[in-house]
DNA sequence: TCTGGGGTCCTAGGACCC
DNA sequence: TCTGGGGTCCTAGGACCC
């Protein structure tokens, strides 16, 4: 059996974790840069605030409602997320972590009741950290899914939800929303509804050669998952990522090309620090910049450049010159740029490199000074030590608006509340 | 004024190898 | 009349997830 354990309303539940007040309020988190609705607490969605909603199209009615409203605040959310993490890991030998808010748990071979158990990881992980959690149990990792959505959605059964019998299974299938199973997206939802599937049951009734057909072995892996046969397996390690990208855009639009160069430097930095964190090399980088793709009136333009890195490398100074080098070759003037972002891809470990004929970069020398320059800035914090490239001075006008960030609670000196005796 | 960010996996088709 | 068999690697595009 598998426990799917998945924190409700993440990132609200953890900007409540020190604000008790605003427990029965309606609460939701913007994305990055105050844009989007990514985040709602109950009230807010039973207000009607739709996922993905962009702020500014319905800041008055954010006001009129008395709705609380957060910048993302993803130091908070991260490190919440490694403390509940941390605390299921206590629960099984096998735990994935699949997402910041969502872990599966392999139950198999632990001679518990399930029901108790999944109550008790419930009350421990809001005890330990505060943030309240579903948990559904079923025999495959798309079940325990199904489960956790019953667990969250119907409220007699207040987070917990076990999917231990056929019946029970058939049942909970029966009434099950083909688009809400973990896998079927729009399309294949759009494609099913069309053959008259609209529940997972239905789904489950068609023949497997036309699903693979249709839909891949992903799509049977999916069916099979329902019907009770395991397919998908735990995943204990992560694995280092394939390619790795920064972006952002920008807080304002900009026209010159020296705010850009201050963007991509350090976008560029955030990537060779990613790289080096799981210990692997970029052989090649793109660069991106755009406009404003929402402003029909505005002359637009969209182009990126890839670099053939001659040696796989993960230093912040030689990715930044190759970065600088293909903005370079990118940017045009006349134009409103709103994003920019740079991929660092054809990624190999460190242990697998292969070096060049005629590289004249000092290798072992950039290691050194990055080993120097990670230290320092894990010790005293972020850009403490940095490039010039990527700018000095505050108060940049490229940088993220958020304008309704949170304290950062639990990872920053000067934020840690102070309780008055 | 204002619209997020970061990933994975699979398949088909083309080019190439012996 | 008839023209082999078996394989790899790469890329673009399409689907999905949080």
């Amino acid at each position: 059996m598998f426990a799917l354990v998945d924190c409700n309303n993440f990132y609200v539940s953890c900007e409540r974790v020190f604000r008790p007040d605003l427990n029965d309020r309606p609460v939701v988190v913007l994305s990055n840069n105050d844009g989007c609705i990514i985040a709602r607490s109950n009230e807010a969605k039973a207000l009607g605030i739709k996922m993905g909603e962009p702020a500014f199209k319905i800041a008055d009615f954010l006001r009129q409602n008395r709705v609380a409203v957060f910048s993302s605040n993803y130091a908070l959310y991260g490190d919440l997320s490694h403390r509940v993490m941390s605390t299921l890991g206590r629960f099984t030998p096998e735990l994935e972590v699949y997402s910041i808010d969502e872990a599966f748990l392999n139950l198999a071979g632990l001679s518990v009741r399930l029901e108790e158990y999944a109550w008790k990881i419930r009350a421990t992980v809001l005890k330990n950290i505060g943030i309240p959690v579903s948990v559904g149990v079923g025999p495959t990792k798309v079940l325990a899914k199904v489960a956790n959505h019953y667990a969250k959605k119907v409220p007699e059964n207040q987070g917990i939800y076990v999917l231990d019998s056929p019946a029970k299974i058939d049942e909970a299938l029966k009434f099950f929303a083909i688009d809400e199973v973990w896998g079927i997206g729009r399309q294949y939802s759009r494609l099913l509804k069309s053959r008259g599937v609209e529940t997972a049951w239905d789904f489950i009734q068609l023949q497997d050669g036309w699903v693979k057909k249709r839909m891949t072995v992903v799509g049977l892996r999916v069916k099979k998952e329902l019907e009770g046969v395991s397919c998908l397996e735990m995943k204990l390690v992560p694995s280092a990522k394939k390619a790795i990208c920064t972006s952002r855009s920008f807080g304002e639009s900009q026209t010159e090309l020296e705010p850009l160069r201050e963007a991509v430097a350090t976008y560029a930095t955030r990537c060779a620090e990613k790289l080096r964190r799981q210990h692997s090399y970029a052989g090649m980088l793109m660069v991106f910049i755009h406009t404003n793709g929402f402003k029909r009136n505005e002359p637009q333009y969209e182009r990126n450049f890839v670099c053939k890195l001659p040696t796989p490398t993960n230093s912040t100074m030689e990715l930044i010159r190759y970065a600088l080098f293909a903005l370079e070759a990118i940017y045009r003037k006349g134009y409103r740029y709103k994003k920019a972002g740079v991929l660092a891809l054809d990624i190999v470990s460190e242990n697998q490199v292969q070096g060049a004929l005629f590289d004249r970069v000092d290798r072992a020398k950039h290691t050194a000074v990055m080993k120097t320059l990670d230290a320092i800035n894990s010790k005293y914090g972020r850009d403490t030590l940095k490039i010039a490239a990527q700018g000095i001075g505050e108060n940049k006008k490229w940088k993220l608006r958020q304008e309704k960030l949170s304290p950062s609670y639990t990872t920053k000196w000067d934020d840690i509340i102070t309780v008055r005796v």
